[in-house]
DNA sequence: ATCCTTGCAAAGCATTTGCAGTCAC
DNA sequence: GTGACTGCAAATGCTTTGCAAGGAT
């Protein structure tokens, strides 16, 4: 299935920054695009590899970060191992499990008021972006003992 | 030098969930929550081996995760290579300069009341913690070409 | 005396890189 | 046709692990 908009804005995005339109980022880029599981490079690759059988996970590497390099996605560092991929650009912070580590999208965002508060403090600093995270449990996820305090 | 407040505090923290103090572990301990550089495993190895000559690189990446799971460290996890230990535990936030991969601390915290704002769009989560940090360019790293958008 | 911790070296992963062949433009 | 991209495999870098010797309680 391949979504019109969607290569359409890829092969765009590609060509203002002087790159090229290929199969394979494509697929990785509808794939990344139309899912809301922040999967991992591998998990994108294992997914895109049905229907382009010959791809390489060096490859889907490369297509994400092409792909976070034009804005097109994010990428989402945490401790437990891999980075994962988010295609969804409208404005949504996420909130990550600590027992299965699931990451959830909570849309919305955090107003600008609240980040030139936040930015205010930082002088020495020119803030482009922020990156916020919830942590704590999903329901499927409930914790025994007590919860730990708030911290960063 | 040893501080007797930081390595007392530190035999508590350990006593209380069945672990040993060390010479290793305090070394460890006294780099980190004297420093505000937000040290990579590696930096803490340097830095400790001046007082330790004999300490592997092993057993850093242990202490460090035994503070952490004591509460008297947070792990700090980037893009670009190694993850970041903080063992300030006063309440700041983070902000990380694109350009040089420094990470600056600023002071004070988001209010109870922005965080419940926040944790309100997310039913079906319960809320435990928070991760905030801003990206930018600090003063010495000024980029030539136009900033991006703002975004998580 | 017990059993947790250390240090070493090797293993484990995620990610990157070099390069020849291939493809988009 | 040219230069960018792919796929492969090897390399890299951070972090973890297994285990025997040593150390804290």
């Amino acid at each position: 299935m391949h979504d019109q908009n969607t290569d359409l804005q890829l092969r765009r995005a590609l060509q203002s920054s002087g790159q090229r339109f290929t199969e394979q980022r494509a697929a990785v880029y509808r794939y990344l695009a139309g899912t809301d599981i922040h999967p991992t490079a591998d998990e994108v690759f294992l997914a895109v590899r049905s229907d382009l059988h010959e791809i390489s996970l060096a490859t889907v590497y490369k297509s994400l970060e092409t792909l976070v390099g034009c804005g097109l996605a994010v990428k989402l560092n945490y401790s437990g191992g891999s980075a994962r991929y988010d295609g969804r650009m409208d404005p949504h912070y996420h909130a990550r499990c600590l027992a299965c580590g699931r990451v959830a999208d909570i849309p919305g965002e955090v107003t600008d008021s609240e980040i030139h508060t936040l930015s205010g403090r930082a002088p020495d600093f020119q803030v482009i972006g922020y990156s916020l995270e919830l942590t704590g449990y999903c329901t499927t996820c409930v914790p025994e003992g007590g919860l730990s305090p708030i911290r960063a």
